[in-house]
RNA sequence: GCGGAUGUAGUUUAAUGGUAGAACCUUAGCCUUCCAAGCUAACUACGUGGGUUCGAUUCCCAUCAUCCGCUCCA
């Protein structure tokens, strides 16, 4: 099999209605992608697989659905305001860009430029001519601030007192709900909340399709616990989230743990599971230990105590955080990137299957009448009532053989086909795509077959 | 954001300073009926905006987008 290249799995995912180019009839805009009707059924799939695992079969999980517009303060209290933006300044000579703090704590590990103002950065660049680590020149142009949050207004006047901003992340919408959630659920610690949602990050992105853009969702829980048990927790999530992928089909030789280095202001303990996309490696996943400092932050920022008492201690504390994220849309692509094989035929041409794991699949089976002129009757009336139970869909164009292979391509894994044993016996032969097996079975009996074999 | 490449139907592509030909796909019909058969039709394209020109899909410029490599990604 030749390597899949992106090109090739972008291709495939337009012409088989996965995933479209964002406003593509205006010429594109840049770094959105739309789902089209199997890409979002995939999406949702993936979606209910994820809470399957993290809310449905975890004691002490909670899910909400919080606002993506929040007020302004939860992102000073988080620490988006002030420092998410980043100053960037370019090299006049060779036109390279950098980062400043990062260029300034190259050129001198101890120079703290985390604590610098803009203009402290500017003037220590000037007086100690930190060179360009490129071209080695000392022109830089002025520092420019670069906000990674897209910013809105609400009401129709623009102005800065009612500027609100698209949450850069989920997380701030479960710290700010812990005490609603844990009153109303009645929750003991350790005790999660989580998320499925958009978040929106004004960043320069480079390509690879879908991996990165500015728009994008996130699958999240926050784990609540108390200072001392964070990180064995940390440690425990760190394995359930790579179980959750080895689960949907991954095999674990595509998959990997990296332990950040450069930690967060915010964080104790942070690793990343990376998936082997055909364009290198890619994160899927991060599990971070954020101790108390949200909870803190937004005690301070909004006068609220933040604390949990201990029922069985009688302790008062401010709890202990353990995130643990999925990038939602990365996971769609990397199911994409590993489901995608090239078959041979003996003809010597090739085709394209998707193996998706049942479950994840956008159709569970397709209904074909062997003779449409025979058979369409009864294969539609089927097709209804399959549709009961679960996505479907129907084909009576073309030959037998091809309406196969084109539900293959979608990553069908049952096709039910419909003949004259079907009019006279009440029997369907159904095909297995993954193991190309043809069995017969009476159609009350159907349902229950196909709904074991898609279980997660 | 930088550098390189690219941009003709859904896909793969051909030709051309006088607006485009095909294959596959799709749809309809006939025939066939358990793994992309055949026949007959039909549908569908020069990314966008300027410029040069009598005339631009073709030449030039800009822009948008994609791919590859950087950069960026608490």
């Amino acid at each position: 099999m030749e390597k899949l290249t992106m090109e090739k799995l972008v291709n495939y995912c337009k012409q088989y209605g996965f995933i479209f180019q964002g406003s593509e009839i205006y010429g594109g805009l840049a770094n959105t992608w739309d789902y089209g009707p199997l890409g979002s059924r995939l999406k949702n799939n993936i979606k209910d697989s994820w809470r399957k695992r993290f809310i449905q079969e975890r004691s002490n999980a909670y899910e909400v659905d919080a606002a993506i517009l929040m007020h302004p303060r939860v992102w000073e209290a988080s620490g988006h305001v002030g420092s998410f933006s980043d100053p960037l300044i370019d090299c006049r000579h060779c036109k390279s860009r950098y980062r400043v703090d990062n260029l300034i704590e190259e050129y001198d590990p101890n120079s703290h430029a985390d604590g610098m103002t803009q203009e402290e950065m500017l003037n220590y660049i000037k007086e100690k001519k930190v060179p360009c680590p490129k071209c080695g020149s000392c022109d830089f142009t002025d520092i420019r601030q670069f906000n990674l949050m897209f910013e809105t207004h609400r009401g129709v006047v623009e102005d800065g007192k009612n500027k609100v901003y698209l949450r850069p992340e989920n997380a701030q919408g479960e710290y700010v709900n812990f005490l609603n959630v844990q009153r109303t659920m009645r929750a003991k610690l350790p005790f999660s909340i989580g998320q499925i949602g958009k978040a929106f990050r004004n960043e320069i992105t480079p390509g690879n399709f879908t991996f990165r853009t500015i728009e994008f969702e996130q699958m999240e829980y926050q784990t609540f616990c108390k200072e001392g048990t964070d990180s064995e927790l940390y440690a425990y999530f760190k394995e359930y989230a790579k179980k959750y992928f080895v689960d949907l089909g991954i095999p674990e030789s595509k998959l990997r743990y990296h332990d950040h280095e450069k930690l967060a202001h915010y964080a104790k303990e942070a690793c990343d599971i990376e998936y082997q996309f055909n364009f290198g490696w890619g994160e899927i996943n991060g599990t971070h230990n954020r101790t108390d400092y949200d909870l803190s932050r937004h005690q301070e920022y909004s006068g609220v105590s933040q604390m949990y008492l201990d029922p069985v201690t009688n302790e008062k504390y401010i709890p202990y955080i353990i995130e643990s994220t999925v990038g939602c849309d990365r996971l769609v692509l990397a199911i994409l990137d590993n489901s995608y094989c090239e078959e041979e035929l003996e003809n010597g041409e090739s085709r394209e299957i998707m193996k998706f794991h049942p479950y994840l699949a956008p159709y569970k089976v397709c209904v074909l009448p062997l003779q449409k002129k025979y058979h369409s009757e009864k294969a539609s009336e089927l097709y209804n009532y399959f549709s009961k139970y679960f996505m479907s869909s129907y084909d009576e164009s073309g030959s037998i053989g091809k309406r196969y292979r084109r539900a293959d391509a979608c990553g069908t894994p049952f096709c039910i086909t419909v003949d004259d044993n079907t009019l006279n016996d009440g029997v369907v032969t159904i095909r297995d795509r993954d193991t190309m097996e043809q069995i017969t079975l009476k159609i009350e009996d159907v349902v229950k077959y196909i709904e074991e074999k898609i279980s997660f």
